[in-house]
DNA sequence: AGCTTAATGCGATTTTGTTGCTTCTAGGCG
DNA sequence: CGCCTAGAAGCAACAAAATCGCATTAAGCT
């Protein structure tokens, strides 16, 4: 039987929020489960027994924090949106906090449901776009192909390399992806289903 | 002052096979650094001291794993020569033991060292084969161009999404990336320097 | 060969992680 | 409305791990 309300939603609340104060606080690297179970306000075993270690607690916290909170902006057009879109990717994921989120969120996720969520969610933003840029009558690429010539390149810079992601390399991504001859050939690139959110027994 | 030979160097050595014997034996999960000392036949304070803890030192001996072994095949032409290394890179990285090598490189690596030289192990790759048909007279696109088509859209895949990949996949990205157009259009996507390696003070 | 110093070994100590059992409480049912 | 049930949290004893100071070993240099 899942426990969505009450007590068990109380822990989850104040075991997070005590995560997100300490990492400010203390930094990750000083964390550990008995400071976060202190601040919480719950014993250690507690922690152990819902989220099984440290890194799935942070890997829990992190995709709650890789959510988008809003629409991405409608400035008119499919070009414009998705520079601006692309542009505030780079901002929120390549910023030092953002890896952080990004490395835990890989990290503590033993059966890729956490990662597959992070993917879901640019997907989501992708196809709001799109979507609108289909309403406007505007010729639009497969979510897909988006993901593969604008998120991919982005994200694999952010984890393997160290060079640097600005606003110029999103444009440059932006209008190889909306090419038009691109964006016809793309149908054929169209595979992999969309991944789908398995809750956690923790769920949030 | 760096110590690279000696006791050191067969201390890491030892430390390292018992790490890959004790994972094929009682599988990641179940490894401590007091196990892997025992089987090593060093104390557990000398692997804390020089690795940290499990999570480096797990990330140590995945880097390791993945360097190539052998250059690309020479098949003849750019086109086959990207066709074959992309299949191959396919399935060395996605297979299960391929994607845990993956996660445990980029797992255990603050500053990012660990993560580039996978990147760099792949552009040297590359690099090999643009090399070679430049050597012919083929035309070829940038190294930076074919991480952005070929390599980041697989290694993407790979961490984030569950989906299938498979060596049609592969030509897919290929085609994309060798489309004369875009070869041309490449150059202005060239940016990232290279990363380069600083090696650990556990010098391997 | 002798010197210097990084690296390892060893053991005491601290901290973290595990487990059995009890207590509490949300949600279901009569 | 109050009992019942079972999942979740608390507690405490225990096991395992990580840390640290100090002694010892041995690379690399002159």
């Amino acid at each position: 039987m899942v426990r969505p309300g009450g007590r068990s939603a109380r822990v989850q609340q104040s075991v997070h929020a005590a995560v997100r104060e300490l990492v400010a606080e203390v930094g990750r690297d000083a964390l550990t489960v008995p400071m976060v179970a202190t601040r919480a306000g719950v014993t250690p075993s507690t922690i152990y027994r819902r989220w099984g270690d440290l890194q799935e607690l942070l890997s829990d916290v992190a995709v709650e924090r890789l959510r988008p909170e809003t629409d991405p902006a409608d400035l008119g057009s499919l070009r414009a949106d998705l520079d601006a879109w692309a542009e505030q990717f780079i901002d929120e994921m390549a910023s030092p906090p953002g890896r952080a989120y990004i490395r835990d969120a890989l990290l503590g996720d033993p059966d890729g449901t956490n990662a597959g969520q992070c993917s879901a969610y640019a997907a989501e933003q992708i196809d709001v776009v799109l979507a609108r840029a289909a309403q406007r009558g505007e010729p639009v690429p497969e979510t897909e192909l988006v993901i593969d010539r604008v998120v991919a390149p982005i994200m694999y810079r952010i984890l393997f390399r160290p060079g640097r992601l600005d606003a110029a390399y999103a444009r440059e991504l932006v209008t190889h992806a909306l090419d038009a001859r691109q964006t016809e050939a793309g149908a054929r690139l169209t595979r992999a289903a969309a991944p789908r959110r398995s809750k956690k027994k923790s769920g949030h």
